[in-house]
RNA sequence: GCUCUGGUGGUGGAAUGGUAGACACGAGGGACUUAAAAUCCCUUGCCCGCAAGGGCGUGUGGGUUCAAGUCCCACCCGGAGUACCA
């Protein structure tokens, strides 16, 4: 009978949803284990080659687990909001609901047809108001909380007022915008407005006047990592900063938790390492600088005097960050990014003009002309003056917008001898530069031959006052201790990681929860949830610049009725506008992971016995381009709810898998450039300058070979095309790039299954090469893969009878190697190991069921239709993904002799056999008895012999 | 620039200090067939040689070791992330 690969996957597809075979039930005696796949957003594309990948990958080990008697939950869901279907219905006016239902049904079909294993009755989608009640429920959370540094997490904002009333600010160690200082009886006194706004302060997610990437060509703000080279990932408009008032995540207050967490987590280094450097970490000093308010700082007394919390008449100081506050000695300027308060206020007359001409450029830049011209150092100085608190110079005070405003506190001070950046500035504008580090102890040169600066952290202080002669970490250390004695600083860390920005000016997304009483923000109960997302008439902004629910009539608050009601209803009184702003992408995929465990339920988020069975996801697959987005947001997401005690565990993914992007395979096909109808063979090509690369579909050329007939069918130009053929062929040439649909090189899962089967495409993607591994698509290798389940499905064609330890052998030899390759993911060689086993039971033939049934199991997590069916041929009931995992029986895999290689200096001649049990004394005895030993070893004597047990021989000599 | 990756036949890749190139594709040759498809067999890293055999080979150059694709040092090239983060 032939390998009907159609019917049989048909069969068995239609039985394992009959019989619910992937339906996963919730807390049984046998162990857990959570694999997750990162759910897809269904685009109108449908799937390519390259998506499945990690899905296969995470489904034979799910299936392998299954096998070994764990309890898996494996589920698959939709990221189902999001930009493209939003564009689409701006386009046509098709709701984005409606193009997302039709995208899921696709992507759904699809994957069925490939065999996964998922328990789609926990399918969730991120539109769902199902689902984004919780999504919002957690905002809510967020809103209602502050981070409270000194117990380590979150904390209701509820205690926060208590403690204000009680203490004012008193105490206080909590993440904030902006450092308070108030007393209770401040608190106290003010009003409602006034405590909203400081509480907003603290809040975890809170709406703040900041600077946001703001992209006019989606109409939207977007978050740090949604914009790549100041342009934005999803479309590539361009983005420019922006003050606005939007709502924010402040996932800074987690920053320490998110790099630490790093450390008990089983992911790549290279991810980590993107995390980290995300996040930014750098150890340094704060530090007051006081400005020069007196023209003559340079005999101004100690400085003490300009202490800010001790002196009774402050002297107005400005905060710096740096790193290296052992090159304190070597500032000769000071830095202000463009957008710095202090600016206004300091800038001298005589400087005004050209310094307001410099901000007003400079702030009005796009992120994308800063970034571009990096390189180019502009600025201007202020006519101000600083002093250096330890040597009481007197410091010219410059803007530049190499200074950023986002990070540290927006200004510098700049050390030109070791740091690059100061000193491009210093060498531009002709400032001095002194140096205070050397490599050698008390060996200086003239910093004016410089041509780079010295940015080493290893060496000794020179020039330095009292540091000078101290390794640098000393010296860092010294002036530390000296500035927090004087009180004018402190030891402190920064991070590069910013707050997520969580406002979108888009309709596709979930709606705020919240409404606005006189301008300050509300927070709807709780039990109203969810608040639906509206209709609306049309999907652009208002007329007035209003985000798109700006259209939706219905969209008011009446906070007696606690109900939705008509906008015009609006009194401001009990009827209040609702938010116009929906969340980002990334809120809904956030907590995605936790309701997957319990995704029914209408009481809360999920159960805690649900969580307390599957604790946190165990594997985690999905590609690594989400390094700096979802699985940052993801695991500030569950830090936090493991704060509020839901999360039982602080890390939700233990170990993570990245699959590698399949890469498509170009074709190309050489139009002469002096002929425009002849297309020449590749072979025949002398010189690439005299033809055209022309991509071509890589659907009508086969093994590099094009398909004329069809070529001519394939654009109207090419109709009457000519061909200068070798061999009478038309030989194509080809190139890796990414898969996508401009370059004719898409391969579409459906053709493929369609042509082999489930089973062939499963094999074959995961034969392809390691699973992290990026690589190109070949169609061409399928078949091999396809020609191996035909050889294994004709194995159980005669089953013989009686024993063959020879058979047994090799099955327990498959047995090892495929189980060692899956703990360690290496799905590639478990391919091979299959078809060296195959190939070896077809030489023996007549292989008998006590090596076919084994086999059937463990190849069922890799191509579960053809073990299913031959499974049941062999007579087994029930399904064979309940079956057990074979165990290896080592008794099978005792050798009598043993093969050794035997090397000569380190270079291998010969092998010879020798019993297993041989030492090395008789190893030595059978290889000089050898007739080919005589030849290396001749008549010397080996001067020494390494014997490695049942490995290797060598001879030196 | 910095960080992380990777570099092995015509191609995808294998080899957890111990016979480099498993397995597969492609290519060449053959069997079966009226023919095609399907299937099966042989050859296939490079160089010398009719052969037996030998030499050379894992980006480059050094080193450690009885033994290095694998470990160490320096460099070259590709890919990814990040980019004035003080």
């Amino acid at each position: 009978m032939e390998y009907n690969f159609n019917e049989i996957e048909q069969r068995w597809q239609n039985y394992w949803r009959e019989k619910g075979v992937y339906h996963v039930g919730t807390g049984d005696e046998r162990p857990h284990y959570y694999v997750l796949d990162m759910f897809p957003y269904p685009s109108g594309a449908g799937l390519h080659v390259g998506h499945p990948l990690g899905y296969i990958a995470s489904d034979i080990y799910a299936r392998y687990k299954r096998l070994r008697g764990y309890n898996v939950l494996h589920p698959m869901g939709y990221d189902a909001y999001g930009l493209p279907a939003e564009q689409y219905a701006i386009q046509t006016g098709q709701h984005p609901a409606v193009t997302t239902e039709r995208n899921i049904a696709r992507y759904r079909e699809q994957l069925d047809k490939i065999g996964f294993s998922f328990d789609w009755d926990r399918e969730v989608r991120t539109c769902d108001p199902k689902y984004y009640k919780w999504t919002q429920w957690t905002f809510l959370q967020l809103f209602k909380h502050y981070y409270d540094n000194a117990a380590g997490k979150a904390m209701p904002v509820s205690e926060l007022e208590k403690r204000f009333a009680a203490h004012g600010s008193e105490g206080l160690d909590a993440a904030c915008t902006e450092a308070l200082d108030f007393t209770a009886d401040e608190w106290n006194q003010w009003n409602e407005a006034r405590r909203q706004q400081v509480l907003m302060n603290y809040r975890l997610a809170y709406l703040a006047d900041t600077y946001v990437n703001w992209c006019a060509g989606l109409g939207t703000v977007l978050a740090n990592d949604e914009v790549v080279g100041g342009l934005s990932v999803r479309g590539g408009y361009p983005v420019e900063r922006k003050l606005m008032r939007q709502w924010s995540l402040r996932i800074s207050a987690y920053a320490q938790r998110l790099v630490d967490g790093l450390e008990q987590v089983d992911w790549t280094d290279s991810l980590k390492e993107i995390q980290r450097n995300w996040i930014g970490r750098s150890e340094g000093a704060a530090v007051w600088f006081p400005l020069d308010v007196k023209s003559n700082a340079n005999v101004l007394p100690g400085a003490q005097a300009y202490m800010p919390q001790f002196d009774p008449q402050p002297v107005p100081s400005f905060e710096i960050f740096t790193t290296r506050p052992d090159t304190i000695f070597g500032v000769t300027f000071m830095v202000l990014c463009p957008e710095h308060e202090l600016i206004s206020e300091i800038t001298t007359p005589e400087h005004k003009a050209e310094v307001e001409e410099y901000v007003t450029w400079a702030k009005n830049r796009s992120e994308r002309e800063r970034q571009a011209e990096v390189k180019k150092v502009s600025g201007v100085f202020t006519g101000a003056y600083a002093v250096n608190p330890l040597t009481e110079e007197k410091i010219p005070i410059w803007v530049s917008d190499y200074v950023l405003a986002g990070y540290g506190t927006g200004a510098i001070m700049a050390v030109p001898a070791h740091d690059s950046r100061d000193f491009a500035f210093a060498r531009h504008f002709n400032l001095p530069v002194r140096q205070v580090v050397s490599l050698e102890k008390n060996v200086t040169s003239d910093p004016d031959s410089w041509t780079e600066s010295m940015d080493a952290k290893t060496g000794y202080s020179v020039n330095s006052g009292f540091v000078t002669g101290m390794k640098v970490k000393e010296a860092m250390a010294a002036v530390i201790d000296k500035i927090e004695e004087m009180g004018i600083g402190h030891r402190t860390v920064n991070f590069r990681l910013r707050d997520a920005i969580f406002s979108r000016q888009r309709y596709w997304g979930e709606p705020f929860p919240i409404y606005y009483k006189d301008n300050t923000p509300y927070a709807i109960p709780e039990e109203c949830l969810p608040l639906e997302l509206p209709e609306v008439s049309e999907f652009k902004p208002t007329a007035d610049g209003e985000p798109p629910l700006g259209h939706a009539a219905r969209w008011a608050w009446d906070e007696k009725n606690r109900a939705v009601v008509d906008k015009i209803l609006i009194d401001n009184k009990t009827v209040f506008p609702l938010e116009l702003s929906t969340m980002p992408g990334f809120a809904g995929s956030s907590g995605y992971y936790l309701r997957y465990m319990d995704p029914r339920n209408d009481k809360s988020y999920f159960s805690k016995e649900a969580v307390g069975y599957w604790q946190n996801v165990d594997l985690y697959v999905g590609g690594a381009e989400h390094g700096t987005g979802h699985l940052i947001y993801a695991r500030f997401w569950n830090k936090f709810l493991f704060d509020l005690g839901m999360a039982v565990k602080d890390e939700p993914f233990q170990k993570l898998i990245n699959q590698g992007m399949i890469q498509g395979r170009s074709s190309f096909v050489y139009r002469s450039k002096a002929d425009n109808n002849l297309f020449v063979s590749k072979g025949l090509v002398k010189n690439m300058n005299d033809v055209t690369p022309i991509h071509v579909d890589i659907n009508i050329v086969d093994n590099d070979v094009l398909d004329i007939d069809r070529f001519r069918q394939w654009r109207p130009e090419f109709a009457n095309a000519r061909f200068e053929l070798e061999d009478g062929k038309y030989v194509c040439g080809w190139e890796i790039e990414k898969m996508s649909k401009s370059m004719f090189n898409v391969q579409n899962p459906d053709d493929l299954v369609a042509r082999y089967g489930a089973d062939t495409l499963r094999l074959y993607e995961m034969f392809l090469g390691p699973v992290e591994q990026a690589k190109p698509w070949d169609t061409g290798g399928i078949e091999g893969v396809h020609r191996f389940l035909k050889k294994f499905w004709r194995l159980y064609e005669n089953v013989g009878s009686g024993e063959s330890k020879e058979a047994l052998k090799v099955l327990h030899q498959t047995i090892k190697k495929v189980t060692d390759d899956i703990e360690r993911f290496s799905f590639n060689t478990s391919v091979s190991a299959f078809m060296v086993c195959v190939n070896k039971l077809g030489e023996l033939g007549g292989v008998g069921r006590e090596v076919l049934e084994p086999l059937s199991v463990l190849i069922a997590p890799f191509a579960p239709h053809i073990a299913e069916e031959l499974w049941h041929q062999l007579g087994n009931e029930g399904t064979v993904c309940a079956a057990s995992w074979p165990e290896c029986d080592e008794q099978y895999l005792v050798e009598d002799t043993v093969k050794y290689p035997v090397q000569f200096n380190g270079k291998m001649r010969f092998t010879i056999d020798l019993p297993a049990d041989a030492d090395q004394q008789k190893a030595l005895e059978a290889v000089k008895a050898a007739p080919e030993a005589a030849k290396w070893l001749g008549d010397k004597e080996p001067k020494k012999v390494i014997f490695v047990p049942k490995k290797i021989i060598n001879i030196v000599c």
